[in-house]
RNA sequence: CGGGAUGUAGGGUAGCGGCUGACCCACGUGCCCUGGGAGCACGGAGACGCAGGUUCGAGUCCUGCCAUCCCGACCA
């Protein structure tokens, strides 16, 4: 291809608007144009990227043994509605109505497929001789996002490549599981990225039913745990905490006592007020347990999570109680709870941290009332110590007594058991060899394939532009003709883009009648892995130019054989990337050089 | 959905209530140049997001709306 032909309109300044590497970076270089917030127009260059890693995902998923069809983007609201997601994706969901005839039909654009596919299959699969099967497609999604932000990391339209595994037993399951989980790791090293796959939180099967794909970032909207000395890898949410130290147990204890601290309802302003510090404070939240009440201790310093107090509480699900039960449960106003002298007997959880707590500072059930020198079961009763907090920075990790560190990440896939839930709610069951009909078992596994580009161009990228691998890259090698009004320099720039084309290998060639520093501005910043410079410098020795993205320094090779040598080199890179791999860690960000090797199962 | 910000040419910006809205880049034409975003000259392109209002006079002040961005909440 040659650049005068096609549409790669570069930028020197950065949009207004565009913040983090990735957005700025795939905006400049001409990957991507916005169309509005949270919708963008893949442009020629940007395509060929997305195509690149959509081929990798779909080699990955044909060699798993995953079967490919195509889903419509439409889809029946009747479907949402018998699973009842039409109010669990609420808003997120885009519906709307189409008049036919004489009626109207309601329709929503597919946010994920569980339900079309799960209904497919119950229509066309009845035995479990037919089964194990898994299917896939790739296929735009639609969500209705609160915010798309971030460029082309969150947005309301995008490309997934979404799996379903259907089973006969939990078994099978496990080894369908096994399969995608092997599967993505290979897509992502292929890709190039550095991946963490981790533990996230799991639905109804428990256990090890869900991963997710992680690329460690410092923009990413994701929070994992990672345990840098036995590999233990969570996301927030799921992530343990080791066991806890004991800090002030030789202490003396000091009497209750009240003190008034008016209008100060929050950690911070209580710690203003009496000069204490968060880790002295007992953070007292009640919390409805379907529909039932109870208080869940945590330390000031900690954050409540949700999913461990909802285990924790044996509850099926769990929310924050309304100020009027606080207010009935505890006699008091919102922020002022404590342990201690509830007027309402409720059952006490606490977290961990909790027991270690010395002369504490905790709400006194009584409007602009805190009490101090409150201790645990001295002055209160707890029915259940467990881990109910968000692991943080330090925390001791729950499989070696190392400690865990915290990073943000981009979320790229997703591997899910999901069991019967959409099978029973759509009837998909088979007959087993003893003649039980029983329902189909799932697993779901998504990958944002956008993602994978915009995580790519966010971790390797440095101050002139992209660095992409030859696996993702738009083009494989840019032929750069030093002068194009000169005809030397132009044939032979040609007869290398031909033959180069011809040998298979991806090439863009920069005729443009420019100077050379805006070439090699531009050629920097898209990033194309293996840059071929036609001049005279070398062409009278019958030399050529070439240099890897990632490289500092050029290297001059044979005209008269470059065809050959560049072809083996990008195939060589095609096959495993070796180059790319070992030269990006010291180039790029210090952020990114975490191993490809988290993989633990 | 809460909080904050911004809207001036394709991109980036300046613009004090007062004449025909300025600059850089990009774009077109010509000259010149061709190893890291050159130079000169000429030129095209803008009813200053939209709608009201205040004023003798509004890009500038006020109100509403729309759009975009950021922080937070949300995210099978």
């Amino acid at each position: 291809m040659r650049w005068s032909q096609t549409l790669i309109p570069t930028m020197k300044e950065t949009p207004e608007g565009a913040e983090i590497p990735s957005h700025v970076l795939m905006l400049r270089a001409g990957l991507i144009s916005q169309l509005m917030a949270g919708a963008y127009t893949y442009m020629p260059l940007g395509l060929r990227a997305l195509k690149k890693a959509e081929r990798i995902v779909r080699e990955e998923m044909d060699a798993a043994g995953a079967v490919e069809l195509l889903m419509p983007a439409l889809t029946p609201i009747s479907l949402w509605e018998q699973t009842g997601r039409v109010q669990a994706f609420g808003d997120v969901l885009i519906q709307f109505a189409v008049r036919r005839q004489n009626r109207k039909v309601q329709m929503a654009l597919g946010p994920t497929h569980e339900e079309v596919i799960t209904d497919l299959v119950a229509r066309h699969v009845s035995s479990y001789r037919q089964l194990p099967l898994t299917l896939y497609q790739i296929q735009t999604k639609f969500r209705n996002e609160e915010r798309p932000r971030f460029g082309v990391l969150r947005t309301s339209e995008f490309l997934m490549k979404d799996a379903y595994s259907f089973d006969t037993s939990v078994e099978a399951l496990g080894r369908s599981y096994e399969k995608m989980y092997a599967a993505y790791c290979r897509i992502f090293d292929r890709c190039g990225l550095a991946y963490l796959p981790v533990e996230a939180e799991s639905g109804p099967i428990g256990g090890d039913a869900s991963h997710e794909f992680m690329i460690p970032a410092e923009n990413g909207e994701d929070t994992v745990v990672h345990c840098k000395a036995c590999g233990y890898a969570a996301n927030l949410e799921r992530a343990e905490i080791g066991a806890r130290a004991p800090s002030t147990v030789d202490v003396e204890l000091k009497p209750v006592q009240k003190v008034p601290t008016p209008g100060a309802g929050t950690i911070a302003q209580v710690c203003n007020f009496l000069g204490c510090k968060p880790d002295q404070m007992i953070k007292t939240l009640i919390y409805l347990a379907d529909g039932k009440p109870v208080a869940v201790l945590i330390r000031g310093d900690h954050e409540a999570n949700e999913n461990k107090i909802r285990r924790a509480a044996g509850a099926g699900s769990i929310q924050l109680a309304e100020p009027g039960v606080i207010q009935r449960v505890t006699g008091a106003p919102v922020g002022f709870a404590g342990p201690v002298g509830l007027k309402e007997k409720l059952p006490v959880l606490a977290d961990y941290d909790i027991q270690f707590v010395r002369n504490g500072i905790t709400g006194a059930n009584e409007a602009d009332a805190h009490l101090t020198g409150v201790s645990p079961t001295r002055d209160f009763q707890v029915e259940k110590y467990a881990d109910l907090r968000s692991a943080q920075d330090q925390d001791p990790c729950p499989r070696c007594s190392a400690k865990l560190s915290m990073r943000h990440a981009i979320e790229a896939g997703h591997v899910f058991k999901l069991g019967t839930k959409y099978s029973e709610a759509l009837g998909a069951k088979f007959l087993d060899a003893q003649e039980q009909l029983r329902p189909i078992i799932m697993g779901c596994y998504g990958i944002g394939i956008n993602r994978i580009i915009a995580s790519l161009v966010e971790t390797n990228n440095d101050a002139g532009g992209i660095l992409w691998p030859v696996a993702l890259a738009p083009y494989e090698v840019l032929v750069v003709p030093m002068k194009a009004s000169d005809e030397a320099t132009m044939k032979t720039a040609e007869r290398l883009h031909d033959e180069l084309s011809a040998a298979g290998v991806d090439v863009l060639m920069d005729d443009r009648d420019q100077r050379p520093g805006v070439k090699f501005k531009d050629a920097d910043l898209i990033g194309i892995p293996l840059r071929v410079v036609v001049g005279e410098r070398g062409l009278k020795q019958g030399q050529l130019e070439v240099k890897w993205r990632w490289d500092a320094e050029l290297q001059m090779i044979d005209a008269a054989t470059a065809v050959t040598t560049i072809a083996d080199w990008i195939r060589q890179e095609r096959a495993g990337g070796q180059r790319f791999k070992n030269r990006i860690s010291s180039a790029c960000h210090p952020t990114t050089t975490l191993s490809n090797k988290g993989v633990e199962s």
